[in-house]
DNA sequence: ACAAAGTAAGTAAATGTTTATTTACTTACA
DNA sequence: TGTAAGTAAATAAACATTTACTTACTTTGT
């Protein structure tokens, strides 16, 4: 039998979100794929059933699950909450500056439905995404150290600043008068950290 | 000469908009729009140069311009920071929960290129959007009463949380277990609020 | 007051291209 | 040599956009 060429398996992945990242996730055809790939169509089929499995385990997996792993490293319950919070904000900054076109379909994740509805589906059949996170935080509201918020409003408060803020840098990235350097990025931090401490 | 009908042109902006938050815009396509709306393909042709110029007008003008009109409506320079802001968070829930399909193109514009594209250009030649709520962060700064921050900086940290959390919102509508109330919305606003008032 | 001419708004159907996916074949290794 | 991995080319459907035509209203000459 011939061996797979894991190459090629790596090519489609990484072509795939190059391409979502340059032209947007609305152009992405699977021959302009196989094409910048320098495969043939029937390749990617033979380890995908369709685009949208493609697609959808590209985002969960390449996306959602690399980034998870990223910041939860070295995450631990001992950290006081902002050593926590700086942790969580340091790697995700680390993580999608080497990794943009993760961070490109990441974005997609929260417009597109189909992707949308396969991370609501994956958080229910395996168990929350960022439960290291969700445990953390639920150890510092037990702890009396930050207001008591629902998990989804304590991240909306915690890291979609963030976001915004990777995206900032990277619109900036080739222009002048970048403003989001570590320094502001810290700042920032800590006021989203100052904010959410019980006072 | 035949007078145009503004409800098709009415529809086709709605429509549009609709099958947008419903299918995705990777999955809009211009003879779907054009059944749907109950016209001809070429009646949309008769208002848009082709399918981008479409998006981007319904994003700018649909979208941006209309959310920005209805937020800085009752914005003034004398209001307290407090005010300001609680105003702005307000009049954006409110916007957008009777406009799903807005805020589902205005996700869209964070992720896609092409309305990436567009926004950017729109801002230098027509002048920042949202510049109101420039102009009023500005005055706080002056005022020594916020953290001096660049703009995008500060948009991140008082916005973007809220824009995650009527996503979440609007995620729970037909479940049980909604947790994005008004009060907890008021909750959150005060801590963002909070966060980046000079101590 | 009124019909008929002029015209932009609108339509249905066609255009050529691109799409997702498959078929029929070839390759490279255990 | 058997077989899964891979390919090039084909398929049918969907796509953006256009063509050739019709409609419905305004204008104009009477």
């Amino acid at each position: 039998m011939r061996p797979k060429n894991l190459e090629k398996e790596q090519a489609i992945k990484s072509v795939a979100l190059q391409l979502i990242a340059e032209e947007g996730l609305e152009n992405l055809s699977m021959q302009k794929l196989a094409k910048a790939a320098n495969i043939s169509p029937r390749t990617i089929y033979l380890k995908y059933a369709d685009k949208d499995d493609l697609l959808i385990k590209l985002y969960i997996e390449e996306v959602l699950g690399a980034y998870e792993a990223a910041i939860t490293e070295g995450l631990h319950d001992n950290m006081t909450f902002e050593e926590g919070v700086k942790h969580i904000w340091m790697k995700s900054f680390e993580y999608y500056k080497t990794n943009q076109p993760a961070f490109a379909l990441m974005l997609y994740g929260k417009s597109s439905p189909l992707l949308n509805k396969a991370f609501q589906e994956m958080n229910i059949k395996e168990g929350q995404y960022f439960a290291p996170i969700h445990q953390f935080l639920e150890l510092q509201v037990k702890k009396g150290k930050i207001k008591d918020f629902p998990f989804t409003v304590q991240r909306a408060l915690l890291f979609a600043p963030l976001t915004d803020l990777i995206n900032e840098y990277f619109e900036h990235i080739n222009r002048s008068g970048q403003p989001v350097t570590p320094q502001i990025l810290m700042a920032a931090c800590e006021t989203v950290i100052d904010g959410l401490l019980k006072k």
